[in-house]
DNA sequence: AGCACGCCGACT
DNA sequence: GTCGGCGTGCTC
C-alpha cells in the first residue's frame, strides 16, 4: 500500500505530491485525510504531511515509509481532495495552502528539537570541540543544561547550525531529542456529576454541616445542578478540589472529562425577532428553490430582489425546509453583515443547530466550530467567505447573500472566489446554489440571460413601502453660482427640513482605495485612458497621469482640455471633512462619523449603529460600511455627497460599483412608514450609470453595461490574471517580470490571451521591496492554465528570482 | 525549508 | 593541503 501525501509548511519547491509506503503496522489508521509524520530529505527530518490518496503502485523506487500517524483523525475525504486540486489548478496556489483552507486554522504539529550534552564525551568529541570555535561555544552553553535548537540559534545569532549540531551528535558530544506539540486542541474540561440520590444527599448534608462544612456546601451545589464543571463548582462552593475528591472517594460524586464547546456570539434570547410569514411573492421564490433541493438537482439560482424585499425571510424558509429534508445548509454573508442581530435572527429559527464562523474568532474557537460542523452537531453554518469550506457532507444548499460584494474574493493565498467554490462543491454534492443581490454582478446576470442560472425576482418591498424619490444635483452649477462648499443648496435645504421634523439623515461618501483621478469641477471632464476606458491615476512621484491597466502615460493638466477652466485637479473628499462642514452648517445637529478610521473594532461599529438607531444622532456620515442591510425606520433622507468618487476610479468595474453603491444606499431611506428621499450630487449628471441608479433601474444599467463589456472585452467576456513580482533588488524584480512575461507570451496564442506591458505596480514600493506587475486578459482553459502553472513552478523554484504572486480575477490590483 | 555537494579564496 | 563561504539542486 502506498500513500500519496502533501507536506505541511514547506516552500513552493517542495509543494508536490510525494509517495510513501504504508507499513503493516499503520495500515489500519492510514487513510485519505489523515495526518501523518514522514521522514523527508537526506537527513530524514520528520515532517508533517496529509494523505491525499491511497494507491498500490508508484513510479518511484525505494520508497520511504510513513513513520507515524499523528492523530488518526480523518480531516477530509475524496471530495475535498478534488476541491483542493481544483484550487491548485484554478488559482495557482500550493497544494498545502489549498488543503489548509479546508481545515481549522492553526492545526499543525510543531516539532521541537532539544539538545542535551552527553554524560561522557569520547576523545574524538573533545578533539572536535578544541578545533572548532563554534562547537566550543555550543558546548559551553549546553554545560548549563539542555536547550532547544531554536533558542540556541537565537543565542548564538547565526543560522545554519544544522551541520554543526549533526557533527556534534555524530561524535558523541550531544544527543538530540525531538518532541511534538499541537498548536490547537479541544478544550477538555473536568465536570462533576452527582451520583447519590436526594435522600442520601440531604442526610449527608446534615451530617457534615458541622464537621465538614465545605463538603456540605459542595453537596448542596451539586444537588442543585446535578452536573457542573469542576471550576464552577469550586467557585460557587468556595472550596478546593480536595473536598470534591473526598466526595468522589465516598462514591457520592464523579469527576469526568468533557470536550467543551464555547458559544461564540452572544445572543439576546429575550428579544429574538419574530418569524415573519412569507408574502406570496417570497413563497413562490422559496418553493421554486426548495423543489430543486428536494430533487437533488444541481442548479444555480440568481435571486434579484430589490432592497427591502425581504430576502432574508426567503433564505430562512429555504434553510428550514432543507434541514427538514435531512440536508445541511451553508449561508454566506459579507463579513460586515455578521452582526449579533443578524445571527440572532438565524438562531431564533434554528436554536443551537447553527455554527457561526467569523474573523474575530480565536484559533481555538474556530477549531471548535469546525469540529462541531464535522461531527454533524449542527445543520447550518453562517459565516463569511471561508465558511464555504464548512466540512459538511450532505449539503442541500449554498446561499450567497449580496453576491456582488467583493468580500467573496480572497486576497490571500489561495486567492479563491467563494462563489466558484460553492459552485464546485454544489456539483460534487448535487446541491443548489443561490446567489442573491439587489444589484447582481453583470457577470451573474449574463449567465442568467444565457440560461446557466435560473433567474428569480422579488420586485416589490415587503410592506409595500415605495422606493425613495431620487433627485440628481448638478454640482457644476453650484460652482458657477458661487457655492464652493461640498454640499449643494438643495441638499442643505433637505437636511435642514429633516432636522426640523426630527427625522434622520444619512450622508454617504462612496470612497474607495486611495487612488486619485483628475477631474474638472467646472465641466465634469475626467481624464481617461483612450485604450481601456478607465480613469487615469495621478502619480505624484512622476507628476503624470497613468493607466493602471496598460501603462498609458499622459502629462498632467493645468487647465481643462474641454472647457479651459483652471479648476482641474485630483478629486478627494474624506468623511472627516463632510462631518466638519456639517457641524459648521448645523451646529445643533448631532453627527456620527463612521469609516475605517473610527470603527476599527466590530464593537465600535455596532455601538455607532445602535446609537443611530436609537436616534441619539441626527446625521450619520459614512462610507461603504453603512450600506449593508441596515434597517432604520426613521431615516428619510439619504445624501450621496460625491457620486463621482466611485464612478471615476481606475477599474473597469467603476460603473458597476457606483450603481451598486447608489442603489444600496438609496435603499436605506424610507424603510418605515415615512417615505424617503435621496439626493445624488455629481459633476456628471448625464452619466448613464448615475441616471439608471437614480431610477433604481437595474435592467437598463445591465443592458448598457454588458454592451460596453462586450465591446471592450471585459468580464464576463474574458478573465484577468494579475502577476505581481516582489524583490528587494529592483533590477532582479524587473528582469523576472520581463522573463516571465516573455515566456507566457511564447506559450499562449495571441487569440487566447492579451498581455499588458510589464509596469510598476500601483504600490511600487512596499515594506522596502520593489514591485512590478503585468496583467493578462484571457479566457479560462485547462490547457492554458496548466501552461501558466508550469512556468510559475519553474520560476518559484529559483532562489535568485523575485517572489511571484498570481491573482485570478483580482478585486484590486495593488 | 534544510541539507549536501561542489567550487572558490584564506588560512594552519 | 584544508576549512568554510555560498550558489545550486534535490527531497518520495
Amino acid at each position: 500500500l502506498i500513500a500519496e501525501v502533501v507536506l505541511n509548511s514547506f516552500s513552493k519547491a517542495t509543494d508536490k505530491i510525494y509517495h510513501y509506503a504504508v507499513d503493516e503496522s499503520h495500515k489500519e489508521l492510514v487513510d485519505i485525510g489523515v495526518r501523518v509524520i514522514v521522514p523527508f530529505g537526506r537527513g530524514n527530518r520528520m515532517q508533517e504531511a496529509f494523505v491525499i490518496a491511497l494507491t498500490d503502485q508508484s513510479s518511484f523506487e525505494n520508497l520511504k515509509s510513513i513513520a507515524d500517524v499523528t492523530d488518526s483523525y480523518k480531516y477530509f475525504g475524496k471530495k475535498e481532495v478534488e476541491l483542493a486540486k481544483f484550487m491548485v489548478h484554478r488559482y495557482f496556489c500550493s497544494y498545502i495552502s489549498a488543503i489548509k483552507v479546508l481545515l481549522p486554522t492553526g492545526l499543525g504539529t510543531v516539532f521541537k528539537k532539544t539538545l542535551h550534552l552527553c554524560e561522557s564525551i569520547p576523545k574524538e568529541g573533545l578533539d572536535y570541540i578544541e578545533h572548532s570555535l563554534r562547537a566550543e561555544k555550543v558546548y559551553e552553553i549546553l554545560k548549563q543544561g539542555p536547550m532547544s535548537y531554536d533558542k540556541l540559534t537565537e543565542e548564538l545569532s547565526y543560522s545554519g547550525l544544522g551541520t554543526l549540531v549533526g557533527n556534534m551528535a555524530k561524535k558523541g558530544i550531544i544527543t538530540v531529542t525531538e518532541t511534538t506539540s499541537e498548536t490547537v486542541s479541544d478544550t477538555i474540561r473536568k465536570r462533576v456529576c452527582l451520583l447519590a440520590d436526594s435522600e442520601e444527599v440531604s442526610s449527608a448534608i446534615d451530617l457534615m454541616s458541622q464537621k465538614a462544612p465545605a463538603r456540605a456546601r459542595c453537596l448542596e451545589v451539586l444537588s442543585d445542578f446535578r452536573d457542573i464543571s469542576l471550576a464552577e463548582l469550586l467557585e460557587i462552593a468556595h472550596t478546593s478540589k480536595s473536598v470534591v475528591d473526598s466526595l468522589v472517594e465516598r462514591g457520592m460524586a464523579q469527576i469526568y472529562e468533557n470536550i467543551e464547546r464555547e458559544d461564540i456570539i452572544e445572543i439576546d434570547y429575550e428579544n429574538l425577532p419574530p418569524k415573519n410569514m412569507l408574502t406570496p411573492a417570497q413563497r413562490k421564490v422559496a418553493d421554486e428553490v426548495i423543489r430543486d433541493i428536494k430533487d437533488g438537482e444541481q442548479s444555480t439560482f440568481l435571486l434579484n430582489g430589490v432592497t427591502g424585499s425581504g430576502k432574508t425571510e426567503v433564505y430562512l424558509d429555504i434553510i428550514e425546509k432543507t434541514v427538514a429534508l435531512g440536508k445541511k445548509a451553508i449561508f454566506l454573508v459579507p463579513e460586515i453583515s455578521l452582526t449579533p442581530q443578524m445571527v440572532s435572527r438565524v438562531t431564533s429559527w434554528f436554536d443551537d443547530r447553527v455554527a457561526v464562523i467569523h474573523s474575530s474568532l480565536t484559533r481555538k474557537q474556530r477549531f471548535e466550530q469546525w469540529k462541531k460542523i464535522k461531527e454533524g452537531e449542527v445543520d447550518i453554518v453562517v459565516g463569511a467567505r471561508s465558511a464555504v469550506f464548512a466540512p459538511f457532507e450532505n449539503i442541500g444548499v449554498f446561499i450567497v447573500d449580496e453576491e456582488h460584494e467583493n468580500t467573496y474574493k480572497s486576497e490571500f493565498s489561495p486567492k479563491y472566489n467563494a462563489v466558484e467554490i460553492a459552485k464546485f462543491r454544489a456539483n460534487q454534492n448535487s446541491s443548489v446554489v443561490i446567489l442573491a443581490s439587489a444589484t447582481p454582478l453583470v457577470e451573474s446576470m449574463f449567465k442568467a440571460q444565457q440560461g446557466k442560472y435560473k433567474l428569480l425576482e422579488l420586485t416589490s418591498r415587503v410592506n409595500n413601502s415605495s422606493l425613495p424619490v431620487t433627485e440628481i444635483v448638478d454640482m457644476r452649477n453650484e460652482m458657477t453660482e458661487g457655492n464652493m462648499s461640498i454640499f449643494s443648496t438643495r441638499l442643505i435645504e433637505e437636511i435642514a427640513s429633516n432636522l426640523d421634523r426630527g427625522e434622520q439623515t444619512i450622508l454617504f461618501l462612496n470612497r474607495r482605495g486611495f487612488s486619485s483621478f483628475v477631474s474638472c469641477r467646472s465641466c465634469g471632464y475626467v481624464a481617461k485612458c483612450p485604450n481601456c476606458n478607465v480613469s487615469l491615476t495621478y502619480h505624484k512621484s512622476i507628476g503624470k497621469l497613468v493607466c493602471h491597466y496598460c501603462d498609458y502615460v499622459h502629462r498632467s493638466y493645468t487647465v481643462c482640455p474641454e472647457c479651459s477652466s483652471k479648476y482641474i485637479k485630483h478629486f478627494g473628499i474624506g468623511t472627516q471633512r463632510v462631518a466638519q462642514e456639517i457641524s459648521e452648517l448645523f451646529p445643533e445637529a448631532r453627527v456620527i462619523r463612521m469609516d475605517a478610521d473610527t470603527t476599527s473594532q466590530r464593537s465600535s461599529h455596532e455601538k455607532f449603529l445602535n446609537s443611530f438607531k436609537n436616534h441619539e444622532a441626527d446625521i450619520l456620515v459614512g462610507t461603504q460600511m453603512i450600506t449593508k442591510g441596515l434597517d432604520f425606520k426613521n431615516v428619510t433622507l439619504v445624501g450621496i455627497v460625491a457620486a463621482d468618487m466611485s464612478l471615476n476610479v481606475d477599474d473597469y468595474r467603476a460603473s458597476e460599483r457606483t450603481f451598486d453603491l447608489i442603489t444600496q444606499v438609496v435603499g436605506r431611506a424610507g424603510r418605515g412608514q415615512l417615505s424617503g428621499r435621496a439626493i445624488i450630487q455629481t459633476y456628471n449628471p448625464d452619466n448613464e450609470t448615475i441616471l439608471t441608479a437614480a431610477n433604481q433601474d437595474y435592467d437598463s444599467f445591465y443592458t448598457d453595461e454588458i454592451e460596453l463589456r462586450k465591446l471592450l472585452i471585459y468580464p464576463p467576456f474574458c478573465e484577468f490574471i494579475n502577476f505581481v513580482f516582489t524583490s528587494e533588488n529592483k533590477s532582479i524584480c524587473y528582469r523576472t517580470a520581463c522573463d516571465f512575461h516573455n515566456e507566457i507570451k511564447s506559450v499562449l496564442s495571441p487569440k487566447d490571451a492579451i498581455l499588458y506591458k510589464v509596469s510598476e505596480a500601483p504600490i511600487f514600493r512596499l515594506n522596502g521591496k520593489y514591485r512590478y506587475r503585468f496583467l493578462v486578459k484571457t479566457r479560462y482553459s485547462k490547457e492554458n492554465y496548466e501552461l501558466i502553472a508550469q512556468i510559475y513552478a519553474k520560476y518559484s523554484g529559483r532562489k535568485t528570482s523575485s517572489l511571484i504572486s498570481i491573482d485570478v480575477n483580482p478585486t484590486n490590483m495593488y
